[in-house]
DNA sequence: CCTGTTAATTTGTCCGAACATATTATGAGG
DNA sequence: CCTCATAATATGTTCGGACAAATTAACAGG
């Protein structure tokens, strides 16, 4: 029985290792094994293939880490997806990074303010998923060198410590409490919305735009690792005066 | 000499090789090695912390993941970083995903036409940077069940065969040719940028909005393995009809 | 001094074995 | 039939050894 499938492995190059990876991967793709069925236990692809444990473990890995596979410590390993998933891959080492805003801006609270589960949408969020209380904290940015605003923004916060709250509320403290909470450390997952929309009065009147101009809103949510949400940020940006930019590369 | 090193090993608590790489990462971050130096080769470090070479190896291997040292058969390991990149990644199975568009709206071609190097500021990219000729596609992507167009779309190919250019040169085939570039496969790394700007009277008539609203622009960059531009995309989005999300996630 | 060959070094691949740990199946007892 | 302890199963960790392949260092010859 192990024949055919050990001859099956001479057949091909490189490392063995490799080659049972490129066999199972081509099983998976053709339907061999479901989406959720189990595959063989390492000790009968050693068998089937007449290979050592160390090299069937070695191209299981291969299929984990393109993610086509899941290994559980006494249950087996089952069948993820039939191809690997394309991944681009953003590097940062800050949100800051993030947002393309280093020493080049600077940013003013203009505001800061506990407020309830009823003021807006963005709060209300924050209160539901988040089930603590909320601060708002409203800043501008603006670029160095230049007195014109860059963008309104509006974070909310959902609030995990008696220091945290004082911080917030503190127009002196607040920016830099926010970087504390949105470290990249702690940011599991970052929900973004794009989007451009005409100004309304109000803001206009903060970013001394006129009103009707055009004007990019980014609305962004922050999660920890334990998929709670952290804090949301909505950002008006100076359509004339900021592009966001990214790159993603395949990992 | 390795007595204390086995003794910092056994202070820990967990797997042997993921305490030897926490104790290599702190080295690193600390400055012991420099980016760029050399690591101790594997058999230095099984002497010194008196463990086995799989369990040295299988440390080194959790540094190569995390991006901070390179291993090179021969020659040993190196630096590359002191601390660990943070990534955020975008799973996509196609680029149409990663655009929102999936069944739910359609694409009309509306003009396809070579361009030359002085066409415009995309066409002149590409002829410089990509070195071959460049055909230009419009088209207007429509929701399904909904008349109003929700964007325009002009794409700047850089031509790499007479079939490819064939294809594109055709109105009813330039869709799919142009899809069939820009293919998640063949695309190693996507330079995006996002703005919002007043649309001009010739956009807004193509995308019936009036005059003066604010439409939602993308620019994107396409580049292969080989770092070759492929495609410009560049879309001006109806700003009332369309957002654009996307979900980060660390790796 | 430069060059091409050889030897030493270093990581990569592969095998065999043993025990640890997590999960699942079994089965006795209520 | 349900529950809990036990056994069987499967992956995780760790050791030891051996050879392959790539790189680098040493060296002889021109």
């Amino acid at each position: 029985m192990g024949k055919e499938a050990q001859a099956e492995l001479d057949k091909g190059t490189g490392p063995y290792y490799k080659r049972l990876a490129g066999l199972l991967m081509d099983d998976i793709r053709s339907g061999r094994w479901a989406v959720g069925a189990a595959l063989p236990t390492e000790k009968e692809l050693c068998d089937t293939f007449q290979v050592s444990r160390h090299t069937t473990r070695e191209a299981l890995r291969q299929l984990e880490e393109k993610g086509l596979i899941a290994r559980r410590q006494g249950s087996g390993s089952t069948v993820l997806a039939t191809s690997p998933s394309v991944r681009y891959e953003q590097n940062i080492q800050t949100i800051e990074d993030m947002l393309h805003h280093g020493a080049s801006t600077r940013l003013h609270v203009i505001l800061a303010q506990e407020v309830g589960a009823d003021a807006n949408a963005y709060s209300s969020q924050i209160s539901q998923l988040a089930k603590t209380p909320c601060v708002w904290v409203r800043s501008i940015r603006y670029p160095r060198n230049d007195a014109r605003p860059l963008a309104l923004v509006d974070v909310y916060v959902a609030v995990r410590s008696k220091r945290q709250h004082r911080q917030l509320l503190n127009v002196e403290t607040a920016a830099k409490e926010i970087v504390a909470t949105v470290d990249v450390n702690k940011i599991d997952r970052i929900d973004q919305h794009f989007s451009a929309i005409i100004v309304g009065p109000a803001e206009a009147k903060l970013l001394h735009v006129q009103a009707g101009e055009a004007v990019f809103q980014i609305l962004r949510y922050y999660f920890d690792a334990a998929g709670r949400l952290m804090v949301v940020a909505h950002s008006l940006y100076n359509g004339g005066l900021f592009t966001y930019g990214s790159t993603l590369r395949r990992s």
